[in-house]
DNA sequence: TAGACGTAGA
DNA sequence: TCTACGTCTA
């Protein structure tokens, strides 16, 4: 039945680097980088019964201001649930996006200073002969801030997490994973 | 993107033995076994533009009298599209089935006697500790019959598939090929 | 049991 | 573009 192993941790994942490239959403899970088969937001419980997020996937199926942006230096990243993007299309009735799951979890990483991994996903639409696309972890990013928006088109609430780029990840993972063992 | 490599062939797949075990749809399409990442049927075209069918998979989503046969020596399969049990468990509206895709590709290996190869998933539900399954391939059919039925539950048609174990499969598969290379 | 930023083929 | 006997987590 189940036939991939996923792991949760918070930080780097040994053997990853930034900027390596993944061709599948399972191969994020088979090395550690992402738990979710699926699901853009990855959760690990705390030992209080709270939820932190590990790692994003910016897939660009919602609607994240800079997933077409050149820079990956800061993300702007859409909650998850009621996916505005398919929902409006498909002319679905949405709800507001709620606090919980893996939004409750962004929130947390914030209020706690937790490193979040962040990968997104690129198409490969420079060459016209290649309709594929990539994953490419992008590194360690921390939650700056978090804020509600009303959505013109549905005129629901989703939530959006800015997320900036730690210069110093992989020193700063270091010392972290040394107090946090 | 595309991380899948797909074959279609009708017959024999080289390498793979009756009874051979899988756990993942995704490793039916990796050895040649069955081409279709999720679909139940899967197919390839003839030279004149026709169908055919190259395998099913009875994983026991659709209602196939025969899903939970101790025998594999005969199965009765559920023909594609407007899933039965789904569809009257969740209280859609359901359409009867129609005689293309998959469904007429079967039909049409039976007119021109195609063997198809059988894949079926067994639950693992003998180990109470167990909630797994596995995919087993059964070897070389043909189809021996089809018709139609109309569903109590849900009133509408659907094409049921007599499929009957080829004893001689390999010998045929070998004659077979030396035809039609 | 339902839902999820999935995948591939028709 | 849409559907499909998927597959996992909550």
């Amino acid at each position: 039945g189940k036939w991939l192993n996923t792991t949760k941790q918070i930080g780097c994942v040994a053997g990853i680097e930034v900027g390596d490239e993944f061709h599948w959403r399972g191969e994020l899970c088979i090395v550690g980088l992402h738990n979710d088969f699926q699901r853009g937001i990855g959760c690990i419980p705390s030992l209080d019964g709270r939820i932190w997020a590990t790692s994003i996937v910016d897939s660009g199926r919602y609607d994240s201001a800079t997933t077409n942006s050149a820079s990956s230096d800061e993300i702007t990243y859409c909650g998850e649930g009621e996916n505005p993007v398919f929902g409006v299309k498909k002319k679905k009735k949405l709800k507001d996006q709620k606090l919980v799951g893996g939004n409750l979890a962004l929130m947390n990483s914030m209020v706690d200073r937790k490193p979040v991994r962040v990968i997104r996903r690129y198409n490969h639409s420079r060459n016209a002969n290649d309709s594929g696309y990539k994953f490419i972890y992008e590194g360690l990013y921390r939650v700056a801030k978090y804020w509600k928006e009303i959505r013109a088109d549905s005129g629901t609430c989703v939530y959006k997490f800015k997320l900036v780029r730690m210069e110093d990840h992989q020193q700063y993972d270091s010392e972290w994973k040394k107090k946090n063992v």
